[in-house]
RNA sequence: GAGGUUGUAGCUCAGUUGGUUAGAGCGUCGGAUUGUGGUUCCGAAGGCCGCGGGUUCGAGCCCCGUCUUCCUCCCCA
């Protein structure tokens, strides 16, 4: 007999960890919701074909495949063995588990494309699967909260992410945090004015680490990745416009004047910029950024990441809008633009924190004493009324010791204790005890039910 | 995927240059006038020293492998 294990990067979730996660789940829910999100789900698991070269090469490495049933092997010929398993994993596993909510959910509107609603606003709560080295708010299985429309380019999208990110955190007691905001046609309208064309990729990776290895660094980098020395001195603009956020709407429209994608891109922010504005939302904590590049694979316009403030932890949140998402399942031109919340990272951050309101675990209001069968037989009677009451209620199960029920009573938090042996069932008149003040009241059942009313 | 780090009771940790029977605190369980929890006192249980191999008369301690933990890089929620 072995000890038991966790799988690597896995956690359980006792009762008092899941009250602070439902906490979390249930607030992201209800304000996507009231933004008009409906739910769906999807699989864990999908077809690898579904997966695969969605998320670059990296991400191919990072998904859990699943091995094929019965007899994987079968038919596999010697030369495929030697081939590597790169090559030998796609003839043994052709399934594997979800990588995160956004590609399952393009696969779903390609698939449902004739009975969904146009525009779609859809959010899923689920859990994804990474084959990562797990780290500090880096798990193997964790779950997104994602919100995302498809079928419409209007800005209005954009600004309501910004909106529903300021709610939910906000929601969530997590009151410092910054919302940043890039858009991929800057990106791009940089690379053309800097005389390198579609490079934006290699630049922003480099740019990108910007307040972590400093400016020198990355120029070094740059020019490691084959950008010119001329290259380099045009993007001299962009660390001014990394550290000063005045008036960098008017220097940045400036600096990017000569780029017609570029120019669209600074229009289109600046719109989201006055939708927000035109909400009504109270002091934004919204910072142009115009070194974030997040992922890039397939965001076409805006980009968002959200970082908590005071605290070390990736981001917490992050998305943006992808033109062409569908396009690679056969249904080109479809545009969306989403969300995602990580909440065990959200969870990290509130928990270091301590922004979880107390008392979130208690279940039970109150607790039925069990002396003997006599006791156990009336309590069932008064256990059914306090619960058509709606009172969360229940029994101890056994006529142990009166020490050890109060003891139970005690470690489960449970705020109320009511007694019932033959001197309570004589005369009807019950024994309620308060265990937070201690204090005991003989009242009938009646009295009691309304109390907690 | 690269480099580093960690592992001893349920939990947090001691454990001498390798030397008899591996310790503490907290927790758990039992008891201290059989209808009252938190405090106190008494007592008990609980360890293949992560796992596998090696060196040695002898390994919790040294060596190798493996798994795990946490960290840096990469990437990300």
């Amino acid at each position: 007999m072995s000890k038991p294990s966790l799988a690597r990067g896995t956690r359980d979730f006792g009762p008092a960890q899941m009250a602070k996660r439902n906490y979390i789940f249930d607030t992201i829910r209800r304000i996507f919701q009231r933004y008009g999100f409906q739910p769906i789900e999807t699989p864990a698991i999908e077809n690898l074909s579904v997966l695969m070269g969605k998320y670059g090469d990296e991400g191919d490495q990072l998904l859990f495949k699943i091995l094929n049933s019965g007899n994987f092997a079968d038919g596999l010929t010697e030369a495929q063995w030697q081939e590597g398993y790169k090559k030998l994993t796609l003839k043994v596993s052709e399934k594997g588990l979800r990588y995160d909510l956004t590609v399952p959910f393009a696969r779903f509107v390609v698939m449902n494309r004739s009975d969904l609603v146009m525009p779609f606003k859809r959010y899923q709560i689920q859990p994804v699967w990474r084959a990562d080295r797990p780290q500090r708010g880096r798990y193997r299985e964790f779950y997104q909260c994602d919100a995302d429309v498809v079928g419409t380019d209007s800005l209005l999208c954009e600004a309501e992410i910004v909106l529903m990110i300021h709610e939910v955190l906000r929601g969530l007691g997590v009151m410092d945090f910054t919302v940043k905001i890039n858009n991929r046609k800057i990106l791009s309208g940089i690379a053309e004015i800097i005389g390198a064309p579609r490079q934006e990729g290699p630049m922003c990776v480099a740019i990108d680490k910007l307040d972590k290895i400093g400016k020198e660094k990355v120029e070094q980098e740059l020019l490691e990745r084959g950008f010119s020395a001329e290259a380099i001195e045009k993007l001299q603009p962009i660390y001014e416009l990394a550290n000063n956020q005045t008036h960098i709407f008017d220097n940045l429209r400036q600096w990017l004047a000569g780029s017609e994608i570029g120019s669209k891109g600074v229009a289109e922010l600046e719109d989201v910029w006055i939708k927000v504005k035109n909400f009504g939302l109270p002091s934004p904590q919204l910072q142009l950024d115009v070194t974030l590049a997040r992922g890039l694979s397939y965001y076409t316009g805006a980009i968002f990441e959200v970082k908590a403030n005071g605290v070390q932890m990736g981001s917490i949140s992050g998305g943006g809008r992808y033109d062409n998402l569908t396009g690679t399942f056969g249904m080109p031109g479809l545009s969306g633009v989403g969300i995602s919340f990580g909440v065990d990272r959200i969870y990290d951050v509130m928990e270091e924190l301590k922004l979880f309101p107390e008392n979130q675990s208690i279940t039970t209001q109150v607790m039925i004493t069990n002396f003997d069968a006599d006791a156990e037989a009336y309590g069932l009677g008064v256990l059914r009324q306090l619960r058509e009451a709606g009172i969360n209620a229940e029994l101890y199960p056994d006529a142990s010791k009166l020490k050890k029920q109060f003891d139970y009573a005690d470690r489960k938090r449970i705020p109320y204790v009511l007694i019932i042996g033959s001197e309570e069932i004589q005369t009807g008149v019950l024994s309620l005890k308060n265990m937070h003040s201690g204090e005991q009241q003989k009242l009938t059942l009646a009295q009691i039910l309304g109390n907690f009313v």
